[in-house]
DNA sequence: ACGGAGATCTTCT
DNA sequence: GAAGATCTCCGTT
């Protein structure tokens, strides 16, 4: 079952948590690559210094305005394409950061993208997994409740409370703070050895 | 295991 | 013109 527009709706923290155990999957040439997502981060509002929408509008962020359930693609470092899944109601900027996924699917085209790794490091971070799955800038603003862009997200295993773990959000500058809030920013499943920090 | 540096280029100041 | 929601390679321990 595919995960609709209200489940995407909360707030990013909230999406963040709901988002662990359940499962991205992208179809390539009509072939399921797809894994169990267990590390996620959120970005939310105008006073998150850390995320894209924290100056207002621009050409790149305005998927994070947009309507919930929407892929927000971006380069980063020159180099590598981080997936994020928009959240919220329109006109809030908001967004979740897919951090790690477990592979489940689809192993094959999978090992021949992350070709010479060790296993254990195909999809341990937000840049390994969208070269592992073949996810870059074609699927910006791609509708991730349907079908019909080739991305999407199904519901997935139940994770309990007690496998969950959160911190602060990873590789931020260490100048910007982390908002205070009754929800943290960065969730995955406790020691799931596809998450791409421990601690 | 751990640490540092280079890669590479778009975006916004 | 500088920084960036990162990864890989190469060095030393």
């Amino acid at each position: 079952m595919i995960l609709d527009r209200e489940f995407y709706s909360a707030h990013a923290t909230e999406v963040a948590r709901r988002l662990l155990g359940t499962t991205l999957v992208h179809l390539v040439d009509g072939q399921r690559v797809s894994g169990k997502i267990v590390e996620t981060e959120a970005y939310s509002g105008l006073n998150d210094l850390a995320s894209h929408g924290r100056a207002g509008k621009t050409p790149r962020n305005l998927p994070m305005w947009e309507a919930a359930g929407h892929a927000y693609v971006y380069l980063i470092y020159g180099m590598y394409w981080l997936l994020n899944v928009t959240c919220e109601p329109v006109g809030q900027p908001a967004a979740v950061l897919i951090r790690a996924i477990e592979p489940c699917e689809g192993l094959d085209i999978i090992a021949k993208n992350r070709s010479g790794r060790h296993q254990r490091e195909w999809t341990n971070g937000p840049g390994r997994l969208t070269l592992a799955m073949g996810i870059d800038a074609s699927h910006n603003r791609c509708d991730m409740t349907s079908t019909a862009g080739g991305l999407w997200i199904e519901q997935g295993i139940s994770i309990p409370d007690a496998q969950v773990s959160t911190g602060p959000r990873v590789g931020l500058g260490k100048h910007v703070k982390e908002p205070w809030l009754s929800m943290p920013w960065r969730w995955w499943i406790t020691d799931h050895p596809c998450v791409s920090v421990a601690r």
